[in-house]
DNA sequence: CATAAAGTCTGTAACCGTTACAGAGTCAAG
DNA sequence: CTTGACTCTGTAACGGTTACAGACTTTATG
């Protein structure tokens, strides 16, 4: 199938996917005699399992090690489970880092009672640090 | 002063202080005969000014605005309450989303039995969607 | 005073992941 | 045969920062 095809069935844009081949994450595709990229099941396969692994928050660089570990069907688990924990790790420490940020902003903006700019608790602790 | 010493005791990087010069954050500054950029400590205020709020994630374009609020010092604090409100919002929404994919990689994780990458539940659960 | 070292300048490109565009070529239906 | 939909390549944009090259200036040391 060609390019718009394999777009519709597996959810990611045209620009996408070329942008995928072009970085080493889904496998270049066989080409027609006029050069359109000829795309298979296996490469809808990947790009589903791409996209659903961009929506978990998983870079590209853990996306194509899963996939070359996934090729690979006599490993042990062990890499994959690792690339997630270490991914779980660093979701909760985003989350940790939000939290304390709105945490200070919550603070900084309570402390303002609406009055004129020239007051403004919140520029004046957004100044200081 | 120059760069070296604004960029010491702003905490800023020497080529970030150019960067928000030439993006527009940073007024512009005099020039010595040599052509060497000479910062007052208004810039050092400014220079912190946008390093903290960079540290609450303030955006860019926030902070530009910001700073031009600070300037016209007889206006209400309204706009920027709305500005620290939105950007709370988001922090928000942030977390929320984070916790979710936390949530759905726990899940994933913990149905990983640890065999072979052959029978993987956490690439075969990211492969469908 | 000469030279070395440190500092600064500009312009450009890299990083990540994606999207958008221009300009050219190809394919299918009317 | 023409129109429109599709695809190709190559390049640049987004945001925010950092890094580099190559040229220049200033300061410190001999």
């Amino acid at each position: 199938m060609k390019i718009g095809e394999a777009s519709r069935l597996s959810g990611c844009h045209i620009e996408t996917i070329r942008h995928y081949e072009r970085v080493g994450i889904l496998s270049p595709t066989a080409r027609s005699e006029s050069g359109y990229r000829c795309y298979t099941d296996h490469h809808i396969q990947q790009l589903r399992f791409i996209l659903h692994a961009r929506e978990l928050g998983f870079s590209l660089d853990d996306i194509r090690e899963l996939l070359s570990l996934k090729e690979q069907s006599d490993l042990s688990c062990e890499a994959v489970d690792s690339i997630t924990e270490k991914h779980l790790h660093g979701i909760h420490n985003r989350i940790r880092h939000l939290e304390s940020l709105a945490g200070e902003l919550r603070r900084i903006s309570a402390s303002c009672s609406g009055g004129h700019i020239a007051e403004c608790r919140i520029l004046e602790a957004l100044g200081k640090h």
